[in-house]
DNA sequence: GTGGTCTAGACCACC
DNA sequence: GTGGTCTAGACCACG
């Protein structure tokens, strides 16, 4: 489920943050839904147990998940806030992107037609 | 000219090759133009030569300058083709995250009102 | 395994380079096959690390090889085009020599009873 | 006539030596002839007179040229030898090349097929 | 003065 | 321990 990029710049414990997120975000892992336990994760990835538990530390911060010692790592009760957020997110780069391009000499109107 | 994050987790001789491509982009450096050399480049900005020389060697593999040994470093003469590239590369990123706020529920209509 | 000549005009990275992918083509490093750490290959040869870097990171930019951060160095997957390509461009040598020694005054026969 | 590519290890001075000896070979410049002086050769390519005073120096050398002070430079009398040699050095690199195609897993005779 | 290379050594994030 | 980056400083050929 998880794919990582071992040539990428973002550290392995970032990729797996940002791709819970966005399969949270795309009703695939569903709220109160447990997710795999750091051992299992690592063993399914082939990487160090310590990267995954850096980012399951993370998407906790984030809000994105629960732990419940004992029990395991759940994925938390309100998702739409996160939804919500990435979708800003990703406008906000698209109108980053659209007035990079206009200052390369492209109007608002070209780059609509070239869309 | 060129302004360097010191936090940020690009490296440094990539904010300089990034730099330098939009200021060619921009029309700001002209084709043929010379640029400053790698030891002045180096303490105008405060780094190691040695830095510089890695951005200028990146940009010349990109095909962005042409390094005549003994003379300098100069902008290609081609710089139609770094603009395009440019652009089509931006479009291409815009494009990703459309389709990413598509799966995320929302159509093509309402992002465009959005924007 | 790598043979150094510090007399050469070939800079040292550069030869680091051609004799790995000549390992590469002739068989002797094998795809996916781990090469020596940065580190350990510096004090083999009892050079500097940063010199070793260099010669890794224009192999990958080759394709000879992949760099997986923090895990190290190793061979590609597919070998076989590096041999293609080597072959090829030797034979494309050798044709521009025969054209050469031909616009000196001998003919293709001639040249085949010299070799 | 002469024609430098600045990007090349190979130093300019050595490019003029290498060209002309190539031209002597080919017949193009003929025995007694008299080539440009330093300064005309220098502002023809425009480039340090230093340089071209480097190349004819070593062209004289290698016998390939005769300097008399106060009327010029002249090819040398006996082209011949200058012939014979850039074609054995020719045969010598296809001979290496083979060889070096050989140890790459082909046999003489696919390699006269692909030439 | 210019680029090209190399050494020596350091710090960092990541695993 | 591994690669990634950077600093500091040196030497070289070339022009």
């Amino acid at each position: 489920m998880i794919n990582l990029d071992y040539q990428s710049r973002t550290p392995i414990y970032e990729q797996i943050v940002e791709q819970v997120e966005r399969y949270v975000a795309l009703g695939i892992l569903k709220p109160e839904e447990q997710i795999p336990s750091v051992r299992d994760m690592a063993t399914d990835l082939g990487i160090n147990p310590n990267t995954v538990k850096k980012a399951y530390t993370e998407l906790e911060r984030r809000g994105v998940t629960v732990t419940i010692s004992t029990k395991g790592t759940f994925i938390a009760s309100n998702t739409k806030k996160i939804v919500e957020d990435k979708i800003e997110e990703k406008l906000k780069k698209i109108r980053n992107l659209i007035e990079e391009i206009e200052q390369l000499g492209l109007t608002k109107e070209e780059i609509k037609k070239m869309l």
